[in-house]
DNA sequence: CGAGTGATTGACTTAGATCAATGACCGTGG
DNA sequence: CCACGGTCATTGATCTAAGTCAATCACTCG
């Protein structure tokens, strides 16, 4: 999912860098699109603003995340971006992309085929949401997270970040973890986790 | 997004109809894949079963919804997909489909502007999940949900379908909706609301 | 060394889930 | 035609799991 080694050297080669002060904008609602953006580093939320003022998040990209794949078949933005920290973006040109396209076919399938698995994981995600409770919760993650063996889960960043990621404080994270390793169903070692069975 | 109306003749000509009683596989883990399905009626889901059994779900797809446009660009299937109420689906072969990227990159280039839109909607949808207070949940749906005039929302569908949609029970769905219009937040109409100012 | 972050646990609160009941409406089949 | 079963909308009472606030310890980095 990493974006900028999937792209041809004509695309990488014309990548532009660009800074944001926090709070700055990255794009404007009704400006003309330019390209997919990367955020390097920093936060950059995407938000739609209603008349009275009112933001509502759209997307929040951090370092890493991929930016406005959609606005390559729109001419204009449909939101703002602004940046919710000190941020530092990469712009892979619209017009090269779309030339690129044309050019190689093989490089826009690959193109579709990474969308269409964003669209998968995101599904994922997002059924993920509709468990209510913690430890199920927790359990579909390890589930669907397990490595090779099909029991082992590799842990990517804090539990901090994976808290926001299933959608719960990290303080009801921890315990929900201590209470599978109480109850034996799960084992931890670090940033390992061993699925041992379900209780 | 419904599916059928963007593909070439030649494409939904080659469909196929397939009825599946309640819990018969539509196809399994390790099989190779077939095409991209097209839920006509009632629900299949699809899941991760690990070696114990358990089940973990991927996605739940609907009337209307697509399934599995991912594995175009996959050999096998990397999980099942089980119907959960007697279903029918739709099959768009993927041979077909592959060759008509080739042929017409018109169209390759819509399915993938189609994927595009799917992430940035599935992005928002994700977005507002991590929203904890049902009230403001409704709020963001309402705001990225408002008409041309930027304040009437139409309900698609019953209130039970957008309290599942938010991930919140239909009986907490009311009564935040009740708050609102007593607070004079919105107004409603049958399946219209009107968003008036924000408390 | 001190500031900052992550991990962890305890105590307490609350918003949302759950259970329950009611009325409106709609289609349908006798 | 009307009774019935089903679904939707709505509200009340109650419960509980998750959120919130707070404190501690370990660790790292400049």
């Amino acid at each position: 999912m990493a974006i900028a080694d999937s792209l041809p050297p004509a695309v990488s080669n014309a990548m532009t860098i660009r800074t944001l002060r926090s709070g700055e904008n990255l794009f404007r609602q009704g400006e003309p699109t330019v390209g997919i953006y990367e955020v390097v580093s920093g936060v950059v939320r995407m938000v739609r603003i209603d008349r009275e003022g009112n933001e509502a998040v759209v997307h929040v990209a951090r370092g890493g995340d991929a930016l406005g794949e959609a606005t390559l078949f729109t001419p204009i933005y449909h939101c703002d971006t602004i940046a919710t920290t000190r941020a530092t973006v990469r712009l892979y040109p619209k017009a090269l992309l779309l030339s690129e396209f044309k050019r190689d076919p093989k490089f826009a399938e690959g193109y579709a085929a990474m969308l269409a698995r964003q669209v998968m994981t995101l599904r994922t995600r997002l059924e993920r949401r509709n468990i209510r409770s913690a430890r199920d919760r927790v359990r579909h993650y390890l589930v669907l997270s397990a490595g090779r063996d099909g029991c082992t889960v590799q842990l990517p960043g804090t539990l901090i970040e994976l808290a926001a990621e299933l959608g719960l404080t990290h303080e009801v994270l921890y315990r929900t973890l201590a209470r599978m390793a109480a109850d034996g169903e799960i084992e931890r070692n670090g940033s390992v986790i061993k699925v041992k069975r379900v209780v």
